[in-house]
DNA sequence: TTAAAAAACGCAACACTTTTGCGTTTTCGT
DNA sequence: ACGAAAACGCAAAAGTGTTGCGTTTTTTAA
């Protein structure tokens, strides 16, 4: 996609093959990734080292960014492409967790609102993590709900 | 110390030294900890399998819960071993990660509060992540400020 | 208090995740 | 089209966390 390859210019990666598919995983992808999950959607054929150096490749230059996850294992979700550079990233949002289904949602910043914080820490940046049951996985168990 | 011997049997773990005097780190360091912190504090005497026994141990029987950390490791906070037990976890609170001194501070329950969550997730449980500098490593640099 | 049972311990080995080194291939800028 | 830089695959290593097992310590209860 030509849009997909423009972007790559814009944040500095060279484009080959294997990062245009990897951006069009993550713009497709409305959940955030591990890098397990990214090794199977490219059938295993993809080298792991190959997938962990464009991963920090990306995250480096802002067009990823880490988000929790429930083991502790690393996640990936895209940055608003917008807001996001090498030089500042803009992470100031939501995840949900899901229970069920383990996927990671980012949720609209318009949707949490801090009010307080502690007193005497200067808050940059804050992340939220809600878990749950996610819109999907709720409606397809709503027998048992305590 | 009697009252940490205590705190162990009440939560159903064997008093060897050890544990005695991991339960007391707890007690004493203000921040969270990692197996490697755990394991330079007892001058790496101690072997690694056991702190993470020790851990899981805790954890399990509700002393201690993990908080997130800036590197996706995990580290590990004392629990309100008043709320807290076996049956029933209550770490629904914030945590303070800083920059500078990469410590994770858990925060007061009442210094944050949600206001609304994306709709159609049904949320059971959060964790917020404030990011920026703590009160002590923002004392001492208080020239840089952005 | 003492003996059996349960829990905790150290060591070695293993499993899994992530990084590094290196030689080769692909992409980029001119 | 060519040289430099970036990205690639493979192998090996480093880091994190777990499991098995035989031994030691702690608990429980007679």
């Amino acid at each position: 996609m030509k849009k997909h390859k423009e972007i790559l210019s814009r944040f500095g990666i060279n484009k080959t093959q294997f990062r245009i598919d990897l951006l069009s995983l993550f713009i497709d992808c409305k959940s955030s990734l591990t890098i397990h999950e990214i090794f199977e959607r490219f059938n295993k054929k993809t080298n792991k080292v190959t997938i962990y150096r464009a991963l920090k490749s990306f995250e480096q230059k802002g067009i990823i960014h880490q988000v929790p996850d429930k083991n502790n294992l690393k996640k990936y979700s895209l940055c608003n492409l917008d807001s996001c550079s090498p030089d500042s990233h803009n992470h100031q949002h939501g995840h949900f967790i899901c229970y069920s289904c383990d996927q990671t949602f980012c949720l609209d910043d318009s949707t949490i609102k801090i009010l307080k914080t502690s007193s005497g820490h200067i808050v940059k940046n804050y992340n939220l993590i809600l878990e749950g049951y996610c819109t999907d996985c709720n409606s397809s168990q709503t027998i048992s709900q305590n």
